[in-house]
Parts: C-alpha cells; sequence; structure tokens
DNA sequence: TTGAAAGCGCTAACAC
DNA sequence: GTGTTAGCGCTTTCAA
C-alpha cells in the first residue's frame, strides 16, 4: 500500500492530526512541527488520498459532464471551456457519452451520484419531468448548459437560440431573400436545437415571407441532414434562393448539395449556418453562421456550478450569452 | 446524510455483512433474506457509496484520460471510443487535458493517482524519460494511444506513422507526382505525429526523388500551418505538383492557399492529408487520406487497460492498427 | 498547539 | 447462512 498520513505522522513523530491540519493549512500549528511535517512528507513522496478525503468530506472534487456525443463537433468547446475553469480550481470532470439515450442517461445520473460528484453539468435533451425528478431525487446540483428545463428550475447558460435563428432569417432578408427555406431537427424532440426553427418562422410571418411546407426539412443536424434536404427541395421544383440551417454541418452538407447539383453558393442561393464551428471558416466557400460562444458557455456553467457547490451567491440563475452573425462568403 | 447500508440492514433486519453479500452478489445468501434486503434497498431507495467502496476495495473503477486538447479534431473520437468500451466495463473515465504542457501533465498525473484512477490512457506527448519515471513512480497502469515511449515500456496502440506517411506518399508518386512537398509539424518534438516525416523522406529517397529543403514546412498540426506551408513554397518560386500533409487539417489549409493563389486541387496540385477525420469527406473537394482508426484505437487501449487492470494477460503489448489510403478528389 | 479517538460507508476475514 | 468487527485513509471534535 502507498504511504499513508500514518506513515507521514510516525516519520515526523507527531500525530495524524498534526499532518492532517498542515495538509490542509489549519490553525497554527507551530512552524517547527509544521517543518518536520513537511519535510516528512517529502522524504516519503507523499500524497494525500482524495478518495478517503472525499469520503469524510462527503466531497469528491469531480464534477459529472453528461454530453450527447464528445465526437460531434460543438461539445469538445464546450467541454474544453467547462475543464479550463474546473481545472483552475481544481476539480476534475468525468465525461459522459449519453447519446441523447434516456436509460444510458439515468444510468449516468446514478453512477455519477454514487461516485459522489459534487456537481453535474448537463447539456444532453432538454430536461423532461422525468429526469428533472431524477436528478432531484438525486439532489445533485446541476446547471444545464445549451439547453432548459421548460419550467426553468435549473440554472442555465444557453444563447437565446430563437432569436438567434430570427436574427439569421432575417440577416437573409435583408439581403434582398425572397423565398428562404430551412433545415433542421426533427421537431418532435424537445431540446435547444429544435426550437431554431421557431425563430425562422418568426422572422418569415414578421416580414411577410411565406411558409413553404416544401422548402422545409427536419430531420438532424449533421451534414447528411444538409445534404438530403436540399435534394428535397430540388426534389420539389420549387424555387428558393437561401437556406437558414440550424448547424454549420447542415450548412455544409447543403452547400456541398447545391454543388453537387449545380447550384452556386452564394450565387444562386445563400446559405447560413449555426455555431461557428472550427471547420466553418475553413469550409469553401467560408461559412456565413451565427457564432454561439461555445467555450464561455462551458467555462461561465463551470464557473456557476462550483459557486453553487460551494453555496456560494450566483448574480444570475440564467445566463443568455450573446450570439452574433459572422460575416462570410456564403451570403451574397 | 444519504440512506446507507446501515439503513438497509436496519430496514432488512439484518447485518450490513448481508446487505453487503446481496450488493455484490456474494456466496449464498438465503432467497428469502435476500428478497428481505432488495426490498429494503428498493423502498429506500438506496445506492451505494462507491466512494467507501473505492477506499475499502482500492479500486475506484475509473480511469484518467490524458489528451493534449479535446477542442482539436482527432482526440473526440478516440476518448468516444474509450468511453464506450469503459462504459460496457462500469469504469468512467475523468478527462484531462495538457495543452503538451509538461507541468500540467505532471500535476494531472499525480491529481489523477491521489483519487486512484484505477488506469491511464496517455496520449498525450511521447512519453520522455522524466515523465516516464513519474509514471513509474505513480506506478499508474498505462496504456499510450497514438503515440509511443522510446523505449516501448508501455504497452501502446498506434498506427505505423511512418508507414503510414510513406504510403500516403508512395501513393502519389504512383500516381506521377515528381516534386512532392510536405507540411507538417515541428522537428524538435517527440511525438508520432513528428516521426511521420520520416516516411515522407524514405519514400523520396527510395523511389529515386529529390529532397528539397524549400518544399518542406515545419510548424503545427493545424490548418494554419497547411495554409503558411503553401505560401512558403509559392515564395520560393520552386515548382511542385503534390503536397503531404501530416494531418488532415494541413491539408485543408494548404487546399484553401492553393486556391486563393489561383491554384487548382487536384489538377494543378495533388494534396494528400493524414488520419480521415469527419470533415475531410465534408470539404471542397473531398480529401483523399491516410485513414487511422481513431475510435478502435481508443476503444482497443481501453479493452486492454481494463484487462491490465484486472491483471488478466493481454494478447499484445503493442497493438499497431492498420492505416489505409482513402482515396477521394484531391489528388489526380 | 497538539493528540486521541470517533466515524465517513463500505468490504472481508473470522466466528458462530 | 449470517453476524461481528477491523480497517481502508482521512477529517474533526473534544480534551489536554
Amino acid at each position: 500500500m502507498a504511504v499513508s498520513i500514518k506513515d507521514v505522522a510516525r516519520e515526523a513523530g507527531v500525530s495524524i492530526a498534526t499532518v492532517s491540519r498542515v495538509l490542509n493549512d489549519i490553525d497554527v500549528v507551530n512552524e517547527e512541527t509544521k517543518k518536520k511535517v513537511l519535510d516528512a512528507i517529502k522524504d516519503l513522496g507523499y500524497r494525500p488520498n482524495i478518495v478517503a478525503r472525499s469520503l469524510k468530506t462527503q466531497r469528491t472534487k469531480t464534477i459529472g459532464i453528461l454530453v450527447p456525443d464528445i465526437s460531434s463537433q460543438v461539445y469538445p468547446e464546450i467541454v474544453r471551456g467547462a475543464e479550463d475553469v474546473a481545472n483552475i480550481y481544481d476539480y476534475n470532470i468525468i465525461l459522459c457519452n449519453s447519446d441523447y439515450d434516456m436509460d444510458k442517461e439515468k444510468e449516468y445520473l446514478r453512477v455519477l451520484k454514487e461516485k459522489m460528484v459534487d456537481g453535474l453539468l448537463y447539456m444532453s435533451i432538454s430536461l423532461e419531468e422525468k429526469t428533472i425528478n431524477l436528478v432531484n431525487d438525486l439532489d445533485l446540483k446541476t446547471v444545464l448548459v445549451e439547453t432548459k428545463d421548460e419550467k426553468g428550475i435549473f440554472p442555465s447558460v444557453t444563447i437565446d437560440d430563437i432569436q438567434a435563428l430570427y436574427d439569421s432569417t432575417k440577416y437573409l432578408i435583408d439581403k434582398g431573400a425572397k423565398k428562404i427555406a430551412f433545415i433542421g431537427t426533427k421537431q418532435e424532440e424537445v431540446n435547444a436545437v429544435t426550437k431554431r426553427y421557431k425563430g425562422y418562422e418568426k422572422a418569415l410571418l414578421e416580414n411577410g415571407l411565406e411558409l413553404d411546407e416544401d422548402l422545409r426539412y427536419f430531420d438532424g443536424f449533421k451534414v447528411k441532414t444538409g445534404y438530403n434536404g436540399i435534394e428535397k427541395f430540388l426534389e420539389s421544383k420549387k424555387d428558393f434562393d437561401a437556406v437558414v440551417c440550424s448547424s454549420d454541418e447542415i450548412a455544409m452538407g447543403a452547400i456541398n448539395a447545391l454543388r453537387d447539383h449545380g447550384k452556386r453558393v452564394p450565387e444562386d442561393v445563400s446559405v447560413i449556418g449555426f455555431s461557428n464551428i472550427n471547420m466553418s471558416e475553413v469550409f469553401y466557400p467560408k461559412i456565413t453562421t451565427v457564432a454561439e460562444p461555445m467555450y464561455d458557455m462551458g467555462s461561465i456553467a463551470m464557473r456557476m456550478l462550483i459557486k453553487l457547490v460551494n453555496k456560494k451567491e450566483v448574480e444570475q440563475q440564467h445566463y443568455i450569452l450573446d450570439h452574433k452573425i459572422v460575416e462570410r462568403n456564403s451570403c451574397k
């Protein structure tokens, strides 16, 4: 077994209580004894056992992060922001991929609780009743990122998704687009990405443009969705001069489909993306998109969570960060 | 405090030992008592405290993963593979971003040890002497992914980087390229990516092609590197008809630079990438690249690590997975 | 300023 | 088949 606090105590000729005190910078331990202990720690190469400490203090200094899929494009950035902040405050993160699978999600939640994480960063599906109850039962301090629960019970860090899509649609309208199509996720699913459609709808309606069933396509948020969406529009033979997408990957798929079918972007059709993932400015043409501050969402959420965990005041329960349109070359 | 094993014991009218036994499926606990215990567990909503269990068993069922940066393109995929396997065996992962920073790395290693992770998946820099010693001192069961230590002390899962670059270069040669440039990482750094240059060199030499200092560029592995590399080549006024890149992002940057300077890919210059990240087939033109099985690297490594942790035999110490060239549209 | 000892929640050796 | 108990490594109260 590794060297424990006992060994240090023996080596330093003091009690384990004293060792514990210097370990935790507590009280006024006599400078000399302190030095003895420090020396012993060094000599023995002692490192405290955090599991034991956690059992006693009921705090593990680790935070659970639940994401749908770390190998998709937006989450790594958010997680990175979160981890950086966690690291500053000496927390570590346990990463879990839910795949939007409720059962997997529940199991993770339970295990996270069993492992006594101090808090949870949740960015999977929009929390519905059942999950809310579970999180409550589990009594996990939770902050939602890029999503919200219906009732706003949990603190959250998001952007205004509806407004963001409204803005991107409006951007196209202001540029003179008349027939604007939409590609996004299935509407049955309840999450932030889903809501984006509403912004599109609103912008069209408010600006006297017609909603055309043939010019919207609901599926996922991957490249394939964008590609298929365009093919569907083309098949419908309806004219369209712009496409609003609810992710950058969709935009890429859309642009590729357009190109494959002999349409030029942005000359024939403008395409606007969403999120501003790294690749959107590497793609050709560079994608005009509405940027959400992914890294910041992660870091702000983690900062808030850590405050919550330590029972500090948080200034706000719901952070709504700014989005902004990044003009590049996919819209004319 | 949450409900503990004691509460369950009391509720079921048995001893905590018995509860522990049914929890761990041990011995032949009488079916009736077992039922009583199970009922009590259910009634009380009891969930074992894994921290306490870990302290006792000295196993935490969690694995540390050290990556340079989860928000870069290849690691999410590897981590995803690793997490999926971990999940199957009821392990969780603690994710750490090292940024190739030795100090950060060492600190993480220490904390991971303090938190008693059962093992470590390491995919940062190629392990050099100092880090090796630390890992040894810490006595962490370790598997390296996408990298190796000089002496091959640690088990590893990699591809044959040199051969892979050799193959991609050879591919270009076979297609008739005569003046082949190279863009990759700085040669001072010691890691897998760095070695890739050697494969390029070897292919040129073995095939009677000349190495031209003006036609190689060493910097990083991001898009920018590829872009700058091309500009340097162009400035040198040397002719080149193909570019070998040690990452797909480099290839993207290179292609963009070529386009910006009026060169067509692949008509004027062929460009081959490395890794086969998702985006390489979304990019325009679709990138021909040598694919490394990222997800598999992660999952195989995790499987091996879990075996090691459980003192099971591993069939192999060093897995070298197959790479293969994926032909798309960036080479003629 | 320091030490003794209880106890965090669990497993496992030992006894019955 | 079941219970008692020691102890994993630490923090913290209480007493000295």
